[in-house]
DNA sequence: TAGGATACCTACCCATGAGTATGATTGAGC
DNA sequence: GCTCAATCATACTCATGGGTAGGTATCCTA
């Protein structure tokens, strides 16, 4: 972005183990790490107390350091957004990746990717990626987050039309079958904060689980019939 | 709330028709007819442009009227947002009664809830229930929002292991369904925008069948095998 | 028709917080 | 030792928006 001279392969020194801008190199390295610890510390803020509870203050003391430090590794407080946004939906696109070249039936695959979907959105960047109104972005960022969803979403519906075609997905509707699972997924990042006994990845199995096997009882007399009803039919009258 | 006199009976008239409180009454009404609207047109805004994007010059601007008028009728921004807020969760409360003495399995009983609560969070206030940041309202209102987010939570347990007891439904971990279940529905506030060819409750029925059913194909070869994955593991090469 | 309640407006206050101008300090390279 | 860039702090500016003070028109009751 900024104009900063190429100086190293320029002179013609064989870049040696100890070139004189290994300094340079590693404070340039410093400086993403900052930067990453930023953002970092953004998105734990958002996750607390949500983005417009958020003054870059507060940001900057979390980090023990003032505003204007932060403002000299990011350039807004909406690009400190988007960037907690993207950084979040790439472990989710990074699953798409590993799992595509699996030689197992797409609900395999499927239900690995909703794994790590879990686990994103369980993890510090999951309320950015989930709760993060769009209307806090500028046009511009709120069109490239848009498409970067989408594309998450086409992928789950490709994943249940591909199991549905080699027959480890039951036929269904995949756009409506894909809402179901992103949200009982996303609403994670809403409920998961008091009860951390389980992983993201754990919850993401279970839920797998429950889409997988169905509500309605498989093994027992088939379609319920109207003879279940003899009683039970409010649980106890106290309350 | 105000220490309004309590004029009408008092007086020992057999309270005629063409009481000389009617007009009184008329106001009455009118106004709590004006303070719905306030609320609806805040739960309006709120939904196309969030919370904190909202002020209330324009919700103000929206009913023609200026900002102290809103004033008159609600006391902060805040209780606005909070009067939305239970104005959709009533509607899923309302949905439990109606439910109660239904003489049918709990499973049904559970569907038929889950069809309101997905009109719901379809309706102009379905964004208030739903992505509303409880760090945007005092402790005390807070909690009461959490009180009643979690009644429902439990009502929806309870139908799960009531279906369970009667067998209308799978054995399975009530807590677990439920989130899958809310989630699922509640993400209809995220995405319900574009596209509006369906209701609510169209779009949590598709959703109760897809649940209902379960993934994993039912009539056919019983646990998937490995020996279906003979080719069409990779959606075609292209991208 | 006076007196009061109702309903609504104009014109303000002021806290908050995003973003910046400016300058001090530090350390590397020459 | 000098220079220059990187880094960070102090101390601002300024727009936004929640909320209010105080006034006015209207309608109802007595």
């Amino acid at each position: 972005m900024n104009s900063r001279r190429r100086t190293p392969a320029a002179t013609g020194k064989p870049a040696a183990a100890a070139s004189p801008w290994r300094a340079s190199r590693e404070r340039l390295r410093d400086r993403a790490l900052k930067r990453d610890a930023v953002i970092q510390a953004a998105a734990r803020e958002f996750n607390r107390k949500g983005y417009h509870n958020t003054s870059l203050d507060d940001i900057a003391a979390r980090l023990e350091v003032t505003k204007p430090t932060v403002y000299y590794y990011v350039t807004s407080k909406e690009q400190l957004l988007f960037e907690c946004f993207v950084a979040g939906v790439e472990q989710i696109h990074a699953a798409f990746r590993d799992v595509r070249t699996l030689p197992v039936p797409a609900r395999e695959r499927l239900n690995a990717v909703l794994r790590h979907y879990g686990e994103a959105v369980a993890s510090e960047f999951g309320w950015c990626m989930v709760r993060a109104e769009d209307q806090d972005l500028s046009p511009a960022m709120s069109r490239h987050i848009k498409a970067l969803k989408s594309e998450i979403d086409h992928g789950i519906r490709r994943l249940i039309r591909e199991g549905v075609q080699d027959g480890s997905i039951e036929p269904c509707d995949a756009k409506m079958t894909a809402f179901a699972l992103a949200g009982a997924l996303n609403w994670i990042a809403h409920w998961y904060r008091e009860d951390r006994t389980l992983t993201g990845a754990q919850i993401a199995q279970a839920f797998v689980t429950i889409f997988e096997g169905g509500l309605r009882p498989r093994g027992g007399p088939a379609p319920v019939s109207s003879s279940v009803r003899t009683r039970r039919t409010r649980g106890a009258s106290a309350r």
